[in-house]
RNA sequence: GGCCCCGUAGCUCAGCCGGAUAGAGCAGCAGCCUUCUAAGCUGUUGGUCGCAGGUUCGAAUCCUGCCGGGGUCGCCA
């Protein structure tokens, strides 16, 4: 139940029934006339800008059909007060018995309140992580990943059919190097001294049990063929291995994905993707051969001017047309992304969702231009670049070496600080703002600890059941019999505030829905979190604003099944987020 | 030099598909704390929303230009 949409649909039958009267021309553009919260509180519950938006369509001045519309509107029950403010604004004030209603739907859904609003489940393509198999996932990874992850959850709650994707990156160069590092670790698991790793191969010891694995499997069988013989074998068992790691490393986030496309599957097999995708183009006239002009600024020392096979990206709102060749013939990245992406629209996906690390910035263009040519502008793809995230330990940076493989991993800050500290965190930060994470604070129990503020509520909110079934032994207080408690007694404006926080909470999922913002949950639960808080520390003070009161059972009713709604919405929210929702906190 | 992101209180950041007097946390300041609801509580100071134009009933929000910070810039992934 969202009350904004809901009055939303209220004003749009207000507006139709000032057409039908004469009072207001038909054919009015209405989708600029929103209901939203008003800025401040005392203004009421609901606001809406219809007579502005509306007044010069309408050739009428904006106060008088404001006074037009809040006239219709106050013949709704549900409507207290309708009053005309400022240049044009409606603030509606709603009768107690809506937001009672909203508690009771809350109450009904338990944590599943929300779930499914959109009604829409036109299938969603999520790409995210889809980082190199040549090594763990760091830090920056988890950005991405949780980033990815949270988002997924969200569409698939509020109601879309979701596909999580990792794109694996198993044919370029990279995966070669990784192939050669794996087989000095071979050579040094059977015994020969390697020395120091060259520059350009992987040094990482996460490498060596791959080649013990391999001197296990093949002995000393790959030594003495040359290189075009083992790498195949040696690559693809390094492949699978780093796979096999980098998906127990998102395990521990909780992170598990649907679908794992390999690039290298899309120019093997059967069929050619990449042709296939380059000559569908070709066909329609967007791919031909020519030069480019050497990018301004930095001169490029090797430079080399050749005609190439461009896709015509500036067709499509690109800066220059791409190459789709290199030198040596094999396909670009591009163009395998570029088929990779044509796969998903195949499969169904109109709508597709890529994370991205803000260093892949560069590529947005010509991605959003490689969809629009390859779906023929009937596929949208989004594009979330996650900035990068600052590690630091009581305020202090921790070193990070770019030496030898040195480096912080994501499963090393899991494992020092939990996965819940690292989701919340990871997310409490709009995508593209750059992020400092803090080893020592995100473990502290403290007001300060976001993290531990919104488990922590939630927590309470258990404990007051706790404390109420000793106060009242043998009592029920399961949702059934809270829904029917006499709600009118929540006065108190710490009660209002939460009741206002939690019906506007299917509001901010469809927000986050649609703008593909996770943290905007993050921010929601914290506000909520935040009012509950003070609410509970009132009662300190005030023994009967206390939740649970043996000397009133009918406002320890009222009042538990406000706890019980601010704890499914709590709950809700943290599990869109990949974010346990205790019981207690000890 | 081109392109992308960012610039909001002393600090860290929300708010940005236009809406009313721009919000939160921290820090600061002032109180409370022999508390019984659980990791303290309550109140409060503080901002030319980088600058300058434009669009309009209305701009932190949209457009243009500039300033400052970051990223990125054939064939790597």
């Amino acid at each position: 139940m969202n009350i904004f949409a809901l009055f939303e649909q209220r004003v749009a039958d207000a507006l139709a029934s000032l057409v039908a009267s004469g009072a207001l021309p038909a054919e009015l553009d209405v989708s600029r006339a929103a209901v939203e919260p008003p800025r401040d509180p005392t203004h009421g519950d609901l606001a809406t800008n219809a007579a502005m938006v509306l007044a010069k369509p309408a050739k009428a001045n904006p106060r008088a059909l404001a006074e037009a519309i809040a006239a219709e509107l106050k013949r709704d029950p549900r409507v207290a007060k309708a009053e005309v403010a400022g240049p044009g604004f409606i603030n509606l004030t709603l009768a107690p018995g809506v937001f009672q209603d909203v508690l009771r739907a809350i109450i009904a859904a338990g944590p599943d309140f929300g779930r499914g609003l959109k009604q829409d489940a036109a299938p969603i393509n999520v790409e995210y992580v889809s980082a190199n198999p040549t090594g763990p996932l760091h830090v920056g990874h988890g950005r991405g990943a949780v980033f990815g992850d949270a988002l997924a959850n969200l569409l698939a709650f509020v109601g879309y059919s979701v596909t999580r994707e990792y794109y694996i990156n198993d044919a370029g160069a990279q995966v070669d190097i990784l192939g050669r590092s794996a087989f000095l670790r071979y050579r040094e698991a059977l015994g020969h001294d390697i020395g120091t790793i060259p520059e350009g191969l992987y040094p990482g010891d996460y490498l060596k049990p791959v080649g013990q694995a391999l001197a296990e499997r093949f002995g000393r069988a790959l030594l003495d063929v040359p290189e075009e013989v083992w790498l195949p074998t040696v690559r693809t068992a390094a492949i699978d291995a780093m796979m096999a790691m980098i998906r127990d490393d998102l395990a521990t986030l909780n992170i598990r994905h649907d679908l794992f496309f390999s690039e290298r599957s899309l120019s093997q097999g059967g069929v050619d993707h990449i042709r296939a995708t380059i000559d569908d183009l070709r066909a329609r006239g967007l791919i031909y051969e020519g030069r480019l002009p050497p990018p301004k600024g930095q001169p490029v020392e090797d430079w080399e001017d050749r005609e190439q096979t461009l896709f015509r990206a500036t067709a499509f709102g690109d800066d220059v047309d791409r190459p789709l060749l290199k030198s040596d013939g094999s396909y670009t990245y591009f163009a395998a992304d570029i088929a990779y992406h044509r796969s998903k629209f195949e499969r169904g996906f109109r709508t597709m969702i890529d994370v991205w690390g803000a260093d892949h910035g560069g590529y947005v263009k010509r991605m959003k231009a490689a969809v629009a040519a390859v779906t023929d502008g009937k596929g949208e793809l989004d594009i979330k670049l996650c900035q990068l995230v600052r590690l630091l330990r009581g305020g202090e940076p921790v070193k990070m070496s770019k030496r030898a493989g040195d480096f912080v991993t994501l499963r090393e800050v899991v494992e020092e600080v939990g996965s819940d500290a690292v989701r919340f965190m990871l997310l409490f930060r709009k995508n593209d703002a750059q992020l400092d994470f803090d080893l020592e604070k995100v473990v502290e129990q403290s007001k300060d600890n976001p993290v531990f503020y919104v488990q922590y509520a939630h927590a309470r909110c258990a404990s007051v059941f706790r404390q109420a079934r000793e106060a009242f032994p043998g009592r029920d207080f399961g949702p059934a019999r809270l829904a029917e408690a006499d709600l009118s007694v929540l006065q108190d404006p710490g009660e209002r505030d939460l009741l206002r926080l939690l019906a506007q909470y299917p509001r901010v999922l469809d927000g986050a829905a649609d703008a593909h913002e996770p943290h905007r949950i993050a921010f929601h639960l914290f506000e909520l979190a935040s009012a509950f808080h003070s609410l509970w520390n009132k009662g300190k003070d005030l023994p009967q604003l206390r939740f649970v009161n043996q000397a009133d059972q009918q406002s320890t009713e009222a009042r538990l099944a406000l706890v019980y709604a601010v704890r499914s919405v709590l709950a809700s929210g943290l599990g869109i987020l990949g974010v346990t929702a205790p019981d207690e906190m000890r």
